[in-house]
RNA sequence: GCCCUCGUAGCUCAGGGGAUAGAGCAGUGGCCUCCGGAGCCAUGAGCGCAGGUUCGAAUCCUGCCGAGGGCGCCA
């Protein structure tokens, strides 16, 4: 890499200074503005304190030793402002990257090492099954799958799952409705009073346990609307199975090991105020009934048998019970930096410009297989995910509908349609790519030409901060950044046409596979199809 | 009242403590003589408010204002 580079030359010219700094302690950085070269240290800034020196005569020193290296990537070394080193570079080093993706391919360029075999165990949606997903849950569906690849590509072993509560008083309150409106009674206290209910009776068969069958039918909806949109899960974990393993009572019997379980008022008390919980939590009611928690950390507790860090993925309607759970799992002996919840922004559903609010009474809603039959899944998945998972996001349906056409998710595949238009063309016209090394990579002089390689460099470390971060938008913010280098080169630079000098047309053909390479990788992590024609 | 997240252009959103804060949409004006105009180029406008830390703050800290969410022996 440039930068490791870079930062050795600096860290060498300290030591003409006799001064020691590594050089994974200078800092390199991207320019702002192109007019302040290739790269750029703060390496002088950051050091004058300590050296109770001048930040702009240390810098100007640094950079007159770095120069003497006679490094032949530096075309010019520069101080600017209050004491930045800027490199100017020649285009070498961008033709590395070229050489670079080319022999990495697909599969192997930007794929960090930073998970380096750990295990994750990823769980997002668990959507309760007693109705179709609404177009809310459609964003952690988009966010942890989206998640999970990055995951994989950065070398963690990831494994997703789906907690179904398919037991419970929710499920039979709508085992209950479900007869209801079969048999036109009256909607159990809050019952579900949702159009589908009445549609799902008039298919239930009457010799079906309505319980059941609900859980069933709506648990299969809820999957047929994630695989339209492309997710899947390694895992659907049911709640039923794990209570009837006995695992509840295993894991009350191993939280009063612990020493953190109280019986007063008639009920059995989890004291996870002391691991920074508002309060304790009742484990067990007066009435002899376990509350819901008891399952959930019977349940993630087991998912500690399947990664060694369990993440939740959570919605901010759910934030306030973190840390009850992160107290449960420490009191099961799981230290707190193994057990991490994500919390993700609701999702405001827009109609006919009016707010559509999730109601039981009313039964509204926007479900998510609605919006995909209404944009298809590659504009849904790129709306859900071309935005941070800490900001409220807003989707409406007719504005993605109606604006489908110029959707950034278009602008992007449209790039890589282009791409297989070009591949296509080239057979058309008997022209094919000779081997890499026979090519000259010094003819890509064209700024539109070393855009797409200055993009492109980036990729890795895209790649590994939206791991790190947790944050797939950052993927596909990158890839619009890759179109808009793609069509502006395709708009510059012919690769096919007549006049194109051979040797040129031989290294944009080259260009123009690392491209595609690219958009592979980041359409992949997306979950979005890579369309050879559109 | 307490806790969490957010407040950036007319709208929807980017922005790992760095220099002149960027995209898309909407507006205006240009660009099809051979690879796809779902494209390219130009143009106007912005960090909620007030302090603080720092050589340097949209970014970190505090307070205020505003938006959403959470504070059950509900799930």
């Amino acid at each position: 890499m440039i930068t490791e580079v870079l930062a050795q030359a600096l860290a060498d010219s300290f030591r003409d200074l006799h001064i020691e700094i590594a050089a994974t302690d200078v800092q390199m950085e991207r320019p702002a503005a192109r007019e302040h070269g290739d790269w750029s240290s703060n390496v002088a800034l950051v050091m004058s304190k300590r050296l109770e020196r001048n930040p702009r005569e240390l810098a100007t020193e640094l950079a007159k030793i770095v120069e003497s290296q006679g490094l032949n990537v530096i075309k010019e070394i520069e101080v600017a402002g209050p004491g930045f080193i800027n490199f100017y570079l020649s285009p070498q080093w961008l033709h590395d990257v070229l050489i670079d993706v080319l022999t990495q391919g697909e599969h192997n360029y930007a794929r960090p090492t930073v998970g380096d075999g750990a295990s994750i165990n990823l769980e997002f949606v668990s959507a309760n099954p007693t109705g179709p997903l609404h177009a809310g849950g459609g964003r952690w569906g988009a966010y942890g799958d989206s998640l999970a690849r990055i995951f994989r590509r950065c070398g963690y072993r990831t494994f997703t799952e789906y907690y179904v509560n398919d037991r419970g008083i929710q499920t039979e309150l709508f085992g209950a409705s479900l007869v209801a409106r079969r048999d036109g009674g009256e909607l159990p206290e809050d019952g579900y009073a949702g159009e589908y209910v009445a549609e799902w009776a008039r298919e239930m068969p009457d010799e079906a346990e309505p319980v059941a069958w609900g859980q069933e039918r709506a648990l299969k909806d809820v999957q047929d609307s994630l695989a339209s949109m492309n997710v899947t899960f390694d895992h659907w974990a049911s709640e039923k199975a794990l209570v009837e393993s006995g695992a509840m009572e295993e894991v009350v019997d191993l939280l009063r090991d612990s020493g953190w379980v109280d019986d007063r008022d008639g009920a059995t008390w989890l004291r996870t105020s002391e691991f920074g919980d508002e309060k304790d939590r009742v484990l067990i009611k007066s009435d002899g009934e376990p509350t819901y928690f008891v399952p959930d950390i019977a349940y993630h507790n087991q998912k500690f048998d399947r990664g060694e860090l369990v993440i939740d993925v959570l919605g901010a309607d759910h934030h306030g019970y973190v840390p009850r759970m992160a107290a449960a799992m420490k009191m099961l002996g799981h230290p707190s930096d193994r057990y991490e919840a994500i919390i993700g922004q609701n999702v405001t559903l827009v109609r006919n410009g009016e707010e559509i609010k999730l109601s039981k009474r009313t039964g509204t809603m926007v479900e998510v297989s609605e919006l995909i039959e209404a944009v298809g899944p590659d504009v849904a998945r790129f709306a859900y995910l071309l935005q941070s998972i800490d900001t409220r996001q807003t989707i409406d349906i007719d504005v993605l509908s109606s604006e489908a056409n110029e959707n950034p998710v278009y602008y992007v595949q449209y790039a890589h349609a282009r791409i297989a238009a070009v591949s296509r063309e080239a057979t058309n016209r008997g022209i094919s790519r000779r081997p890499v090394d026979a090519m000259d990579v010094t003819v890509l002089q064209h700024e539109r030409e070393l855009e797409i390689l200055r993009c492109l460099s980036t990729l890795p470390e895209i790649v590994e901060f939206a791991a790190r971060d947790r944050a797939p938008h950052r993927v596909a913010t990158w890839i619009r950044e890759l179109a808009a280098a793609f069509h502006g080169f395709y708009h510059d630079c012919p690769v096919l046409r007549s006049d194109v000098a051979a040797e040129i047309q031989q290294a944009r053909l080259w260009l123009v596979e690392t491209a595609r390479i690219g958009f592979a990788i980041g359409l992949d992590l997306l979950g979005i199809t890579a369309p050879e024609e559109m």
